[in-house]
DNA sequence: TTGAAAGCGATACCAC
DNA sequence: GTGGTATCGCTTTCAA
């Protein structure tokens, strides 16, 4: 069997009170014993049974992360960002997809929580009642969703917009569509609402509202019409199934709601032999590495996704229920170019 | 905090076995005790709690899953595989994403093996040596590795090859070009010795050899070569890098180590106006999501993702000793077409 | 500075 | 059938 506490005990002559404290309290045993101690542990090759610990600790020393679809690229960037994170931390992942099953989320994260510090929901799609609900039980950190008194990470949103649409608008869009995604989807919501800032701005004309944020980017000349397109699956057949619409919108520019839908829209226009960025550029939002892969490959707004993973593990170490909104960041690539005609 | 079997058992006004036996052997239990125990139990809204019973079973209920890169699109649906299995029979599964660093993988099962009942590796990169070891420590199933003695899931590569060449050679391709993959990878060996076994059949001409399998689908008729060229990184770069000397070796038809290359192929074809297939037939191996989403969209054999998953959760679940090899199956998409000239 | 012993939550064995 | 209790591996008082 395996190596107990017991076995270095017997093995070094101490008492199991004595290897504890070697291991997790080094300065409070002498030090003679403390190097005995360590000694026999390591060429016994003992490795602490993290269950039995948490059981009297009540820390386990275990984190759950909770993603919607781990098929979907733009989750296993966020994946990797909290291992790598939590690993740092010497804590361990437990990892659940729901498959896009809203249903399934709060069951899951429940049947972690005695097994975990906490967890981190990603993307959750359950919704705001059932998210406070479990916050109440266990601590939680949201990523890519925000509720009143829980700690999340997001991103700026508003700001990425303002990115998109002055990239646009200095290429000499005037015209432009929005393809929404899911109206339940908080990403969505967001990126509707940042849409029609930045519009406001804009629409009116000239002077540069800049309200929110300092960086007013898009400047006094631009002055462009914002069209939104109904919502579409977040996929790249959602895409594909929108693409034709966004042809007869009589746009230059389309932003859509995600990378994936970028790509579908990408791909029927290849398919239709519409010319990208000659006769319609195209913008996605995400930044996966798909996008870069692609010919012509795709402008996008580049979401944090490491970065945000990581941050989602320290506000749960930490206990920190504050709400962190990191930066987005334009990345101009081949499928946007100047409005022709 | 939480409500313990303590809590019910009080509630119910029997002892703590009791509560014990009716959740665990329901019939040996008096009826109307067991109703009255289950009905305490779910309105404390009970949960085992999993790491305390583990100590004292030695069964924890948790799967350990180790992959060398979640940001490679392979091997997402391999987790989602392991999870959905494990979930049906009520396991949790711990994951860790070694970042391609073939020294931190036995660290970090060992790590976990305290808290798993086994642990599926997935395309291993540490060496047999150190395979062995932890497979002597530790319950193991292999995905896409094979070593003596240890149980795996993998797929049929033989076969594979034999589909894809059997399509490349009908379309009239006589020269075709394989890029390989890293040296040291277990699943690039595996694909070079397929299409030498393939290549035997075929190059000599006439007789179809058809040792290994019955299918020996390479008919008569077929009469290629197979130039083999330099190992490549397996990633979109290694592809992109790859691409002029493929442009180079005259050949009309190139079957790339996987998806990720095929596509970096695909990306450099249309830089320098290559015509695909029409001047070049490209074939990848994998059957990434990505792949259909390009254009041409890429032609590819398929390798078993989620059944593998499954698979390797049964064999851990069922402390099966054997080794299984799942079929291989030839997508053929807009990548590859007739040779021209 | 060290050791003995009391639990953490659950299961399993032994009485009754 | 049911209840007491030792036990899993570990941490944490409490004494010495």
């Amino acid at each position: 069997m395996a190596v107990t506490i017991k076995d270095v005990a017997r093995a070094a002559g101490v008492s199991v009170a004595t290897v504890t404290r070697a291991l997790s309290m080094p300065d409070v045993v002498r030090a003679a014993t403390r190097e005995r101690v360590l000694e026999t542990a390591k060429t016994l090759g003992y490795q602490p049974n993290r269950a039995a610990r948490g059981l009297i600790t009540g820390r386990t020393g275990n984190l759950g992360l909770l993603v919607p679809d781990l098929a979907n690229p733009f989750f296993p960037g966020i994946v990797k960002g909290v291992q790598a994170r939590a690993h740092e931390a010497d804590h361990a992942v437990f990892l659940a997809d729901t498959d896009e099953n809203p249903a399934a989320e709060a069951g899951l994260v429940r049947k972690l929580a005695k097994q975990v510090d906490g967890v981190v929901l990603c993307s959750p799609r359950m919704p705001e009642a059932e998210l406070r609900a479990l916050a109440a039980d266990i601590p939680i950190v949201l990523v890519y969703r925000r509720i009143p008194g829980t700690p999340s990470v997001t991103a700026a949103f508003l700001d990425g917009m303002r990115q998109a649409i002055s990239h646009l608008t200095a290429l000499g869009h005037q015209r432009i569509a929005y393809v929404a995604g899911p109206r339940s989807s908080w990403a969505n919501r967001e990126r509707v609402k940042s849409l029609r800032a930045v519009g406001r701005d804009v629409a009116g004309n000239g002077s540069p509202a800049g309200r929110a944020s300092a960086e007013g980017k898009v400047s006094a000349a631009a002055k462009c019409e914002l069209v939104e397109m109904g919502s579409v699956t977040p996929t790249f057949e959602g895409g594909v199934a929108a693409a034709d619409g966004v042809l007869a919108a009589g746009v230059t520019a389309v932003i859509a709601y995600n990378d994936l839908v970028a790509l579908g829209l990408l791909h029927r226009c290849a398919a239709r032999g519409v010319r990208v960025p000659g006769d319609l550029s195209v913008l996605g939002f995400d930044d996966i590495p798909l996008g870069a892969m692609v010919h012509p490959a795709l402008t996008t707004v580049a979401l944090p996704k490491g970065p945000a993973g990581r941050a989602a593990v320290d506000l749960l170490l930490q206990e920190r229920k504050e709400k962190r909104e990191l930066p987005t960041q334009l990345i101009v690539r081949g499928s946007t170019g100047p409005a022709e005609g």
